[in-house]
DNA sequence: TTGTAAGCGTTATCAT
DNA sequence: ATGATAACGCTTACAA
């Protein structure tokens, strides 16, 4: 416990004190080049009692490296997106990195999150955002900083992508659905621009007219719980009522079920099947227990984290795309 | 557009573009010193031409200091504490710093935590995790690092501390139990330990026995919803029901409310009082309507800026604890 | 007002 | 295996 309480300690003092050059202390903390067993006892014993620790501002700036990671996320007021963020930071320290969290709420200047990007020479970038700028990645790419993209359309050259497996999902939907007899069911989908919404919005289309079954599609203005509230209101003022309803999410999902149930009061739910996509933590809770398609927070963390760790290894390696398993979560509504 | 792929561009390149030194260039760009309309202007331009960005690395490393803030939050999947996160960050990046977003879910080792702050020279820690190791804080204020608590008893030289005003929240919900006739109110707290929760148990038992209700505390293991429907099933097997029930927080309150009406059927809620503390969203859903009382987030992450930003400016000033204002929102369960 | 030069704390190269 | 030394890119006295 000494009491230098301004100036910090530096290798130097360490090298001082344990009597060896700065160097070997650079190389017992950052396990490169040769250091004997006895020297590091040494420098570690002095580091100790000295109370050192490695600037990782310095070390960054010389390396040119920072580990640090974006996280660029908008919308963390929805649960799933905040789900997203944390297991993507909790990825991100596992792998001695750390996770700068980007939130782009109210329209935020692309520019400058780039700026914060650049700035801190990020070793790499995840983003998370419905829709990114396309200035935003095309930028980091131009300076060939690792970028992922998570459930998004786009694609650029050395950006890898991972994207949940929205086919195998609404094959699953589809399949309940038809099996327990729809015949007619709407979709809620949304105004808002989202790869994963119009994604699943067309494909939901595509399969459920393979098996017979026609479809009517909702557009409320946003895909959070505001808008599935929106879409009961449209869905009970329509002539016909449909037998089923797929929502483009659950964050939508909860909205629409809270809102049949407010006009139709709380029985209504056994006439009607309704379905989510995401599988959010409150979809399990019992005043909802929707039927949903589970794609994993975790493992979609493991796969962003390995494909920007990889490609900070070799960052010319071309294009890769990972897909997220999903699977069909049976609960009460479907 | 020029194509230095790997090669960044740095200060003096910029100089040598502008015909003027590098000293000049930090100066235009960190608003610091003299330096001329006319030299600014040809900075700029060349700046703007070759795509040069100040690296932050450096100038932290120079100036001491990285304008990085820690957030250390444990519990993300809890909606109010990401909620809290979210508006943290926002706050922060207003303030021209970055959030370095530390979560420290299952017991991740508080030296660790204390190395990914000491390491980046962060400006500021804010720590809304509900047992921070008092280790973390202690260190940080050691190196003279600015730490805001948010929602902590703990109290430490030179640590500033945001806190909720429990009591007057609690005075508003006896009030309100008061009011509408409850004599018999059953507290939902928690076996885990947390500041809020201890606090708000205390006063309501002291501020209802002031009204002549008499009260008993349940024990969850935990305070979230899993909590909550434990509770339900401890309240439904008691001998005598009560007339109301108070939630330490609003996460246990749905998992209350949930786990009666699955036991007792949707219309029990018309015969007991249900109210909860923090107004977190989903407790506007129609599913619950709980009446509670709003902790404001947004507020709660500008005093705690507020609080590093004068104390990054003078670090040797007293404690502070600011009080975060509540009020009472009345819905349909009280 | 502008330029020069000495750091900031590491790491990497090159001798030894 | 170890020790000088030159970067890394920026800021800031101090001179001019």
């Amino acid at each position: 416990m000494n009491e230098h309480k301004t100036k910090s300690i530096t290798s130097v003092d360490v090298a001082k004190a344990a009597g060896v050059s700065r160097a070997a202390v650079s190389r017992t903390f950052s396990n490169n080049g040769y250091v004997s067993q006895e020297t590091k006892q040494k420098v570690m014993e002095a580091a100790n009692v000295l109370g050192y620790r490695v600037n990782h501002l310095a070390r960054s700036l010389n390396r040119q490296r920072s580990d640090l990671i974006g996280l660029v996320v908008a919308d963390m007021d929805n649960p799933f997106r905040s789900q997203q963020v944390s297991d993507l930071s909790e990825a991100i320290l596992a792998t001695n990195h750390r996770p700068l969290l980007i939130p782009t709420k109210k329209g935020r200047d692309s520019s400058q999150v780039i700026d914060m990007l650049l700035h801190y020479n990020v070793s790499g970038v995840v983003i998370t955002s419905d829709t990114p700028p396309e200035s935003i990645f095309k930028m980091c790419a131009d300076s060939s900083v690792p970028v992922v993209l998570v459930n998004k359309q786009d694609t650029h050259d050395k950006i890898d992508r991972v994207i949940c497996d929205n086919h195998k999902g609404i094959e699953l939907l589809v399949s309940a659905f038809s099996d327990s007899g729809c015949e007619r069911v709407t979709m809620v989908s949304s105004k808002k621009d989202s790869f994963s919404i119009r994604n699943r919005e067309q494909m939901f289309c595509e399969l459920a007219a393979e098996r017979g079954i026609s479809t009517t599609i909702l557009y409320p203005e946003t895909h959070c719980y505001q808008g599935g509230l929106a879409a009961a209101e449209m869905l009970t003022s329509e002539s016909v009522a449909p037998d089923g309803v797929f929502c483009a999410n659950d964050y939508l999902a909860l909205g629409v079920i809270d809102g049949l149930k407010e006009r139709l009061g709380n029985e209504c739910m056994a006439q009607i099947k309704v379905a989510g996509f995401d599988d959010m933590q409150q979809s399990s809770w019992s005043s909802y227990q929707l039927t949903t398609v589970k794609q994993s927070t975790e493992e979609m963390a493991q796969h962003c984290v390995e494909l920007l760790l990889s490609r900070i290894e070799d960052p010319d390696q071309t294009s890769r795309t990972r897909t997220l398993d999903v699977s069909l979560i049976k609960r009460k509504t479907l």
